[in-house]
DNA sequence: TTGAAAGCGCTAACAA
DNA sequence: TTGTTAGCGCTTTCAA
C-alpha cells in the first residue's frame, strides 16, 4: 500500500476549477490586490470544494518568511522548561507562528552539532534558546549569527538578546529570610547549573557573605527528585545542618523525603526551602516556602523580543523580571 | 535598522565559488551520485567558507518530504503530556525529524480550527495527536485524512492508527487492590476525560461491578492539583469515604492535602491512590500507591508507527502497552 | 481588474 | 563524471 492517496490539490487545480488564472487565486488567498467579487467567490468555492491548502514549503520559499520558531532546550519535561516552552508556544501561536522543539541532551560536541544541524534543516524564522543549562549554552555558541535569536536564562549575560529572571536577587532574599529566622548558615543543594555558577547559587553566596556566615560546600543534584532524596539522607546525618536551600522545588521535595527517611522532621529539625513555586509546592507536607517564578511569562517575553527582531524593530538587550518570595511552612527558626 | 544582515548564501553561490555547476553541489550535498574527489573537495571547502546551509523550504518543496512532525496536544506541561512529547521528540530526532508542538486550548470550534490551520501552514510530514482530552479529540476530527496521522490515547478506538496505554485494565487492577484491602467501595476523582468516560474511570467501574460494590458519583477535577485539594476538603467531611482513586498522581497529592486540612490522615483514615507514577509520587508523604505509565515509551511508539506509515509500510492499527501497579504506602486496610 | 512571465533555491532527468 | 534543462507550488513583477 502506501501512497495511493490522491495527491493534494495545488493552486493550479483551484485556478482551473474556478476558471481564473493562478495569480488570481493567489490574490484571493492573500487578500492582497483587487479581485472582482464574482471571481473571488468562484475561487473561494473552488478552494472549499477541493479542500485546497496552500503548500507551506512553496510559500516559505518564495516569501522568505517562514512562520516557524525553533526552541532549543536541554529538556522539555522539567517544570521550569515545560512552562517556559508553554509560554513561548502560547504567544507564538497567537501571533501566527508554530513552534518546534529540539532537545539537546548533553553539551558534548557531537550531540550539540547534530541537534543544531537538525534545526537548521527546517525553514525557521527565528530561535529561542533556553540556556538554563550547559547543553543550552553550548547550542547557543554553535548557532549561526545570521538567524534571529533570543535566549532565556536566569542570569544576565551579554550576547544575544535575552529574557531573564533575576534569580540571584530572589535567592539572596530567600536565604536572607532563612538567616533572619536565626540559622547560623544555610546549606545549598544545587541543580545542574548553566555555567560554573548560576544565579541561585550566586544569590545564596551573597546572602551568606552579607552576614559573614560560613559558606558550606554545596551539594550537586541532578534534575531528578530522586537525587534530592539521596542528598537528604546524607544531610540527615549531619547534625550541624539546620537549614537547606534547594535549587528547585522538586529537589527540595526529594531532600525532605530523604531527611524524613533519616529521621529528621521539617521544619522542626531542619528547614528546607525550594525555588520556582511548583504547583505541587503548596500541596506538600509541609507546604514549601519557595520563590515564585513566572516561567510562562518569561517564555512569552522571549517570544515578544524575537517578534520584535523579526519585525525589524530595535530590541532591548535584556528583559528581566523579579521573582517573588512565597513564605509557607517548610522553614522555621532553628531549635535552640 | 533590521535586515541589513548580509543575506545567506545559496547553492549557486557555492557553485560559483567552487567553480562547478549547481547540480554538482547538490550531488555532494546529498551524497547521491558520483562526484570526483577533486570537485567534491572544492565544493566542501566552498560550503565551509560561505557557511552555506541549504534552504529547508526549497528542499521541502522539491522533495515533497518535509522532515517535520507536528504534535497536537491539549497542553504541554502536564506530566503525562510532557513525557509523551519527550518520547516523540527523542525518537523523531534520532530519525532526523524535528517536531513542532501546537496546543489546542479548548474543544470549541474556533480554537480548534485556528490551531489546525496553523499546523497545516507548515510543511509537515506527519502528525501525532495526543487525544487524552476533548481538545485533542476535536482536533483529530478536523484534520484532513490526507496527512499521515497517529494518535496517542488511553483507550482503544477505531480511526487512525493509535498508540495506546491499556489504562482501563490497570485502573481495574488498582481499584481491585483497594477492594482487596477490605474497603466497601472506592470513590473516584477523575481528571478531564477525553470523552464521556475514559479508561481510568471505566476500569474503576469494572472493578466495583466485579464485587458488586456501590458506585458512588465521581468527582471532577481539572488538571490543577489545587482542584484536588478542594475535593479533598469535601471528602474529609464524608465519613463514609475510606478509599479514593484519583485520576492522576498530582490530583491525588492535592486530595491528600485537602484531606489533611480537613483533619484526615492518609492512609490511616482514608486510603488514596493515584495514577501515572509521577517522579514525585514516591517522594510524597506517604509515598503514593499508583500505576506506572511509561509515557515516553508511548510517545516513542507513536512516532515509530508514524515513521512506518511515512515509509509506506503497512502498520498495525494499535500498539498497546500495559501499565504496572506500584504499591507504596498511601493505601491500607480501612479502620475497623 | 486580470493574466503572462519570471523566479524563489533546490533536485531530478537527460544528455554529453 | 558532469552540465544543461525542467520543473516543484507559489508570489511578484509587468502589461494589458
Amino acid at each position: 500500500m502506501g501512497n495511493n492517496a490522491p495527491k493534494p490539490p495545488v493552486i493550479s487545480d483551484v485556478a482551473r476549477a474556478a476558471g481564473v488564472s493562478v495569480p488570481t487565486v493567489s490574490r484571493v488567498l492573500n487578500g492582497a490586490a483587487y479581485v472582482s467579487d464574482e471571481k473571488r467567490l468562484k475561487v473561494l468555492q473552488a478552494i472549499e470544494e477541493l479542500q485546497f491548502r496552500p503548500s507551506a514549503a512553496a510559500r516559505a520559499l518564495v516569501q522568505r518568511q517562514p512562520k516557524l520558531i525553533a526552541v532549543i532546550a536541554g529538556n522539555t519535561s522539567q517544570y521550569g522548561y515545560a512552562e517556559t516552552i508553554r509560554g513561548v508556544e502560547e504567544s507564538a501561536r497567537a501571533a501566527g507562528y508554530t513552534v518546534s522543539i529540539t532537545v539537546v541532551e548533553s553539551a558534548d560536541d557531537e550531540t550539540v552539532e547534530r541537534a543544531v544541524a537538525l534545526i537548521l534543516e527546517q525553514p525557521i524564522a527565528g530561535l529561542v534558546v533556553l540556556k538554563f543549562d550547559p547543553p543550552g549554552v553550548a547550542a547557543l555558541h554553535r548557532l549561526p549569527k545570521s538567524i534571529p535569536t533570543v535566549s532565556v536564562s536566569g542570569v544576565r549575560e551579554t550576547g544575544v538578546p535575552q529574557a531573564v529572571l533575576a534569580e540571584a536577587d530572589a535567592a539572596e532574599e530567600l536565604v536572607g529570610y532563612l538567616l533572619g529566622l536565626g540559622h547560623r548558615t544555610v546549606h545549598h543543594v544545587r541543580v545542574p547549573p548553566s555555567r560554573k555558577e548560576d544565579g541561585r547559587t550566586t544569590g545564596w553566596r551573597r546572602a551568606l557573605a552579607a552576614v559573614g556566615a560560613d559558606v558550606p560546600e554545596p551539594f550537586d543534584a541532578t534534575w531528578e527528585p530522586e537525587s534530592g532524596r539521596l542528598i537528604g539522607r546524607e544531610l540527615a546525618d549531619r547534625s550541624e545542618v539546620t537549614a537547606v536551600f534547594c535549587g528547585n522545588d522538586e529537589i527540595a521535595m526529594g531532600v525532605i523525603r530523604g531527611l524524613a527517611e533519616g529521621g529528621k522532621r521539617v521544619p522542626d529539625d531542619v528547614s528546607v526551602v525550594g525555588f520556582d513555586d511548583h504547583p505541587l509546592a503548596r500541596m506538600w507536607s509541609p507546604p514549601l516556602t519557595t520563590v515564585n517564578q513566572d516561567f510562562a511569562e518569561l517564555g512569552a517575553r522571549a517570544f515578544g523580543m524575537l517578534e520584535g527582531i523579526l519585525g525589524g524593530k530595535r530590541v532591548r538587550k535584556f528583559s528581566s523580571e523579579r521573582p517573588t518570595l512565597v513564605i509557607r511552612e517548610s522553614a522555621a527558626a532553628p531549635r535552640s
